[in-house]
DNA sequence: CATGCTACTGTGGTCAGACCACATCGGCGC
DNA sequence: GCGCCGATGTGGTCTGACCACAGTAGCATG
């Protein structure tokens, strides 16, 4: 009854009113906001606009919410963006906001970027990029009996381990959002494989020879292989997509 | 099918529920979602569940929502993914979870690879790429009598715009989200410029600059001039940011 | 005195019901 | 035939009530 305003939405008074604290550094990563029903005291809404409020931000990968007691319940600030990424470009390829073919080229711009970045890293004195994650993700796909599925969850999994070596956390969460988008198409491109095994082969060749480009330093040689890489098993899998140019 | 194991949420189960349907095919952009209470009678859930599931979709960009009666009431399949990216990248470098450096790094990689393809397409017979809107914004900042912050919000529309023109709607949303997450930055950062007037001239002709290599089809000085306005933009007004490679 | 179990407390999660503001549309009165 | 006006149904919000859960204080017991 606290006749606070004239927002329409008592929801996003809720939402503004924690980003604000967040910009003004009141609440950090890892902090707890108040309980559902002082934050709705506090602003004069009702517990069920706080709880409106609450979900956006969870699904933003803002806070986390667990029940019960102790330091571990409650809305916590998390920051985790992958998730959210995810969801967001996961519904837009279902409501036909994204075209795939627009997530793929945006994949390929970003990757083209990351393995140059990264083969240019490797090229300077200071700290050579950290390939370790998806060198073991590359080994783990040389196992022979691998499902196809499982194979391309590996594969999803190497290329998003590029993009963390390169450090960048927007182009990590956007890959995996781009990933995710995708992942229905993917799966269902499985099928249109004839030979697999060949298939499979030719992957982990490339994804070696990606490495090994970012290894010797040659970043001209990291952009086009993995651009190849990517542009040509979307090619395999779909070649009814409209061509990707970039 | 990342079948993770079910959460006893409600809301999520409307989410599902919802996804389901977009890829199914039975909910089309522009169409509406059956009621809140029926809705929640027909899932089996309260209608707040509903409510709060429905709240994360209009978060996503998925759903625009309405009251009243009539074809434009109730809740309409969308797909207007800028303002979700907004708010995702916005919540994210608030929570810390995006690094501004990261952001634009990020821009950095998106512009150049733009850049270079609008003037790949201008190069080709087939159809130039439409640079009407932007040259209307750069027509727009010419105007004497701008307010810095009126400027960057017309430099924000004209860096979109070259966005739209490349027809990657991935791409135009993350970049309305990258943008709308430094925007306060950018904002805070007009104070550090010391000669306003020069630094707008400089700007507005760089701009120019790139437009006019993006029609001359030269895709080399497209790419290295919009890196250099916005990594030089960025240095002048953010110095002590970590410098961005790439 | 130490220990283990048990209520207590506070958290989010959910549901039900009740209003309100609003926009449309049918029907009554003119 | 025309114009106004209430019936209707929508989302938006608030309230109050439960539930499941996880710590925690405190009692009972050895």
């Amino acid at each position: 009854m606290t006749h606070d305003s004239e927002s329409p939405r008592a929801w996003r008074a809720v939402l503004e009113h924690v980003e604000r604290r967040l910009l003004d550094g009141d609440l950090l990563p890892g902090e707890r906001l108040p309980g559902e029903r002082a934050l709705a005291a506090d602003l004069g809404v009702g517990r069920s606009s706080v709880r409106e409020a609450l979900r956006v931000l969870e699904a933003m990968g803002l806070i986390r919410t667990a029940s019960g007691s102790g330091p571990n319940a409650g809305a916590i600030i998390v920051a985790t963006p992958g998730g959210a990424m995810s969801a967001l470009m996961r519904l837009q390829v279902a409501a036909h906001g994204f075209p795939v073919a627009d997530i793929v080229r945006t994949r390929l711009i970003l990757e083209t970027s990351v393995a140059g970045e990264l083969a240019d890293a490797a090229s300077g004195t200071g700290t050579a990029p950290d390939l370790d994650a998806a060198e073991r993700l590359l080994d783990a796909m040389d196992s022979p009996d691998l499902e196809p599925a499982e194979f391309l969850a590996l594969d999803a999994a190497f290329h998003l381990a590029l993009a963390e070596a390169s450090g960048n956390q927007v182009v990590t969460a956007t890959m995996a959002g781009l990933r995710s988008g995708i992942e229905g198409y993917a799966l269902d491109g499985l099928a249109r494989i004839d030979d697999w095994h060949a298939t499979s082969a030719r992957l982990r060749s490339e994804h070696r020879g990606v490495v090994e480009a970012i290894r010797a330093a040659d970043a001209a040689a990291a952009r086009s292989r993995i651009h190849d890489h990517i542009s040509g098993y979307y090619a395999e899998t779909f070649p009814e997509t409209t061509p990707v140019n970039a």
